[in-house]
RNA sequence: GGGUGGUUAGCUCAGCUGGGAGAGCAUCGGCCUUACAAGCCGAGGGUCGCAGGUUCGAUCCCUGCACCACCCACCA
């Protein structure tokens, strides 16, 4: 395709690259439209690739993305787009959650706007206006996603509550209701008042926090005194239908089977005895009311007692209550404890610290409260799927989260799935006239057990993890056997945050194997949470949520990427520092500015394609970054592999800034430098310096492409040594090429750029200990010194060949080598590296009783230093029980320390 | 009450299976060296939370403690 007729070309202007900044907001949103065009991100069922796929968590319809999301996306695609360029078919599956509470929440509030509930409106219509409000603003959250760049297969983009993922939904319930494993009963379940639906356990939050206890006087019904309770809740106690003491209670023991009489209210229980009773705690004697405690139900359900409740669904009490029927639960227990305290019951308050539960959705108290229910029986599912972890078949990483697993699967309790709530998957379960239930994929025509008339379908829905559950394999197809199925289930890996391993990973993974008998997926790896700067928790009531997308147009999509990559290291709190980010933004420039001025430089060259030989690479600085290319690549592989996002990040950013700019870069100018390009001869320097400095940028790009997707797209675009349509389809620079440099391999090209690698690296280390030296006596750089070297052979010749290097980046004049530096000038400064030693003379910069204090200084470390290494050599015990290396390496650090010292002594001398 | 993670430079954090600790930002000094001053070249800065133990040797392993964070739990 040439220039002229690229679909981006409107992006390659001359006056975009003359810009020292990057202009992200000019290409983010074109490039990605190019790629959505080009179905780069869609599945190829065709190709022989093997398979790489992963499974969005899916956010909620209603949901705006946040800085989790947007940390999860970048994880997960860098992933994806790093297989893709391994060759790999990357499936990536995306889709939106219907969340059943927090939907129907927010089209409740927009009613209320209006003045009117849902039931004004009615199930049906109701259900309607929910709809149509997903229709209208179910998608901002997946253009959010695309924001972020992130690379899903949008072609097979699904919805919860698709007519096919609903029918998944039905199908498992039957097949669940068949086997016995879904049941309805009436239990204890966490009640929201506010939502007006039943909750599960894990939708509850407890908070702990002070509240009073209540003392109150029961008077025994036969005149002959009172027993003392305890509670928190005394707005309860009409609905008390026993007083229990344990039974090995003295204190209490002869008045079991008596009766008290509640105060004011004057109905008279009995007193039982239950070893549920703690003797120690308050007064020993506790209140029953089976419905409204967890506990008492349980009391109740042994001594056979009455259910008599006096909350209402809706948290007011009811008639039972007498005068105080009608009232909220929390203002009722200040009237009631007012009454009580009037008529002389309450004995004493002292204040108490307790944990109460509360609504995840809503924060509102949590009642606990009595009702009819459906549940999922989980035990025989869990023990399958603690199995499937503990044989290392379900890898979880970082592998700390097994334990939090293993003890929440282990202690497990059934599964409260239905909802009174109108938006969601309506329970298939249908009634007759009988009162029979017949549980059916579709509305049956007849009771299936007396073959009446269907009356009604259940009220409920279900629980919105139900559905989410199935979507490993529900998103395939599901039950069919599909060819989606049989390519990408199970996939390779899942990326979550951990706060949902119980609501979502576990119960995946007793799905995968209750219904395909396979694991859902490999791998599962959990990110850390992310936190304000503090530490904190994000919450919109603090006021210290980071919005993500502000950030992202601030610094750009690829800033905000690498930064997030950065900061996914191993732990569980990631605090989101906004100067890292700033830092990431410098980098992003870096990228640009150094593509810049690679291509200014290659404008008018011819681009070969280096062949990474002995013959093809000559130069000795062009085999030493190859070498460090290829270390950098591997490192990188390696860390991504690993889920050590922010070690992969760290290992580009090093490798580009500090290894390509800070010295590649700085020594292809050198080479270039007063180069006659318009001789054959100075063409050619041109050509090769040039081509691998675009070849190492286009492997550069390639690294960073998946944590940066956008700029190395952009840049990749214009290389003149661009190899694709898209640097979506390049590939991960070549393992064998990779092989050969590490081992001889192929080639035996190993020794030749080692040695390479070891003459630059001795280049660096002069050059850098005469910039020291320059930084020390604040030596102009326009001075040019000459120094007084010694070293052996082997550097020396290392150094020599590496003389305009050393000239242009330390500006040494001349080099003298010396088998002494004890004939050196008064006034010079020496210095000692691992591989040299030098004099410069610095007298008209040095400051004599500044430099001997330095001096003194260096020698007080050094001398520290040897007695520390020194006693170490002289332990026997340290020579019998090292290993060789260490001791080798420690001998070789004294001799060193010693030539150093050395130095410095002479050093002194001289100036004294 | 039980459990998990954390405590390393002024700040935010790295540090792989034990061999005298690193980065970015901040600070200080010097550079407009024409890709980048949002840059370049240097420098200073750490009892690796505290106390024991194991070891020739501990930031790393063990025990205890302190503080911070989070999770789980039916003491009214």
């Amino acid at each position: 395709m040439s220039k002229n007729n690229h679909p981006l070309a409107h992006l390659f202007t001359t006056e975009s690259w003359s810009s020292p900044r990057v202009l992200f907001g000019d290409y983010e949103s074109d490039i990605y439209s190019y790629w959505l065009d080009s179905a780069y991100f869609e599945v190829d069922m065709n190709s022989s690739k093997p398979p790489f796929s992963m499974l969005i968590p899916p956010p909620n319809v209603t949901g705006n993305l946040h800085i989790g999301h947007a940390l999860n996306t970048t994880l997960q695609d860098m992933l994806a787009r790093y297989h893709r360029l391994r060759g790999y078919e990357v499936f990536w599956s995306v889709g939106t959650d219907h969340a059943g509470i927090a939907t129907q929440n927010v089209v409740e509030r927009e009613l209320h706007k209006d003045g009117i509930t849902r039931h004004d409106l009615g199930r049906e219509k109701f259900v309607e206006r929910v709809w149509e409000w997903k229709e209208e603003y179910g998608s901002s959250i997946k253009n959010q996603l695309m924001r972020m760049g992130a690379s899903c297969d949008w072609s097979r983009e699904w919805f919860t509550m698709d007519d096919n993922l609903s029918r998944v939904v039905r199908h498992t319930f039957v097949e669940f209701y068949k086997k016995g494993l879904i049941y309805r009963g009436e239990y204890m379940v966490n009640w929201c008042p506010r939502c007006l639906s039943a909750i599960s356990d894990l939708e509850t939050n407890s908070i702990e926090g002070k509240s009073l206890m209540y003392d109150i006087k029961y008077p025994l019904a036969d005149g002959s005194g009172h027993v003392v309770i305890s509670t928190t809740r005394p707005e309860t106690y009409f609905a008390d239908v026993a007083v229990a003491v344990h039974p090995d209670d003295n204190r209490y023991k002869h008045l079991v089977g008596k009766m008290v009489e509640l105060p004011l209210v004057g109905r008279s229980i009995p007193i039982i005895a239950d070893d549920y009773v703690d003797m120690e705690f308050g007064s020993a004697c506790l209140k029953v009311t089976p419905s409204h405690d967890a506990n008492d139900f349980e009391i109740g359900k042994r001594h056979n007692l009455e259910h008599l409740e006096v909350i209402d669904a809706d948290g007011t009490l009811n008639q039972l209550a007498g005068k105080y029927a009608g009232l909220d639960r929390f203002e009722a227990r200040k009237q009631v404890v007012a009454g009580l305290e009037e008529a002389g019951y309450l004995i004493a308050t002292h204040d108490h610290t307790n944990a109460v539960g509360s609504c995840d959705r809503c924060s509102t108290v949590i009642e606990p409260r009595l009702s009819e229910q459906w549940f999922l029986s989980m035990k025989d599912m869990a023990a399958v799927a603690i199995d499937a972890v503990e044989s290392g078949e379900i890898k979880l990483h970082p592998p700390t989260w097994q334990n939090l697993y293993f003890d929440w699967m282990t202690n497990i309790r059934d599964w409260c799935i239905s909802r009174q709530l109108w938006w969601g998957h309506r329970i298939p379960a249908y009634y007759c006239h009988n009162g029979h239930t017949t549980v059916a994929m579709e509305t049956p025509t007849s009771c299936a057990t007396c073959g009446g008339e269907i009356s009604h379908q259940d009220e409920d829905v279900l629980d919105t993890w139900y559905s989410s559950q199935l979507l490993p394999f529900a998103v395939l197809g599901w039950p069919e056997d599909t060819a989606m199925m049989d390519r990408f289930y199970p996939s390779s890996v899942l990326s979550t945050g951990f706060d949902i391993i119980f609501f979502w990973v576990a119960r995946m993974i007793m799905m995968g194997y209750e219904f395909t008998g396979k694991k859902p997926f490999d791998n599962v790896y959990f990110h850390a949470l992310v936190r304000d700067s503090n530490g904190q928790k994000m919450s919109k009531s603090k006021g210290n949520v980071v919005n993500p997308l502000e950030l992202a147009d601030k610094y750009g999509a690829d800033t905000l990427r690498m930064s997030l990559a950065a900061f996914a290291v191993q732990g569980r709190d990631i605090k989101l520092d906004l100067n890292r980010v700033e830092g990431f933004y410098h980098f992003t420039n870096k990228i640009w500015n150094a593509s810049r001025f690679v291509m200014i430089n290659a404008q008018d060259a011819t681009y070969t394609e280096p062949t990474i030989s002995d013959k093809g690479v000559v130069d000795t600085a062009d085999r030493w970054i190859i070498m460090e290319l290829n270390t950098a690549l591997n490192k990188f592989s390696q860390q991504i592999e690993g889920y050590n996002f922010g070690g992969a990040m760290q290992t580009a950013y090093d490798f580009f800034w500090s290894t390509y700019c800070d010295w590649y870069l700085e020594v292809v100018k050198v080479r270039l430098a007063g180069v006659d390009t318009s001789t054959e001869d100075g063409a050619k320097i041109r050509d090769e310096a040039t081509s691998m400095t675009l070849y190492v940028l286009r492997s550069s790009l390639i690294m960073l492409h998946s944590v940066a997707p956008f700029l190395t797209e952009y840049i990749y675009q214009q290389l003149p040594n661009k190899r694709t349509q898209s640097i979506m389809l390049e590939e991960y620079p070549n393992p064998a090429i990779s092989q050969a440099l590490q081992d001889g391999g192929e080639g035996g090209i190993a020794e030749a750029f080692q040695s390479a690698t070891t003459q630059m690296s001795l280049a660096m280390e002069f050059i850098t200990m005469v910039r020291n030296i320059r930084g020390e006596y604040n030596i102009p750089a326009k001075v040019e010194l000459s120094i007084l070297v010694r070293c052996d052979e082997a550097s020396q010749g290392a150094l020599e060949q590496s003389q305009n290097l050393v000239h242009a980046l330390a500006n040494v004049g001349t080099m003298n080598f010396v088998a002494t530096l004890e004939d050196a000038p008064e006034g010079s400064a020496t210095k000692v590296s691992s591989n040299f030693e030098v004099a410069v003379n610095i007298k008209d910069y040095i400051d004599i009783p500044q430099e001997i204090a330095r001096l003194e200084r260096e020698k007080k470390g050094l001398l520290k230093d040897l007695s520390v290494y020194g006693k170490k050599l002289e332990n026997k015990r340290f020579l019998e029980s090292a290993p060789k290396e260490v001791i080798t390496k420690d001998r070789a650090k004294v001799a060193d320390l010693n030539e150093q010292l050395e130095s410095v002594v002479r050093a002194l001398s001289s100036l004294t």
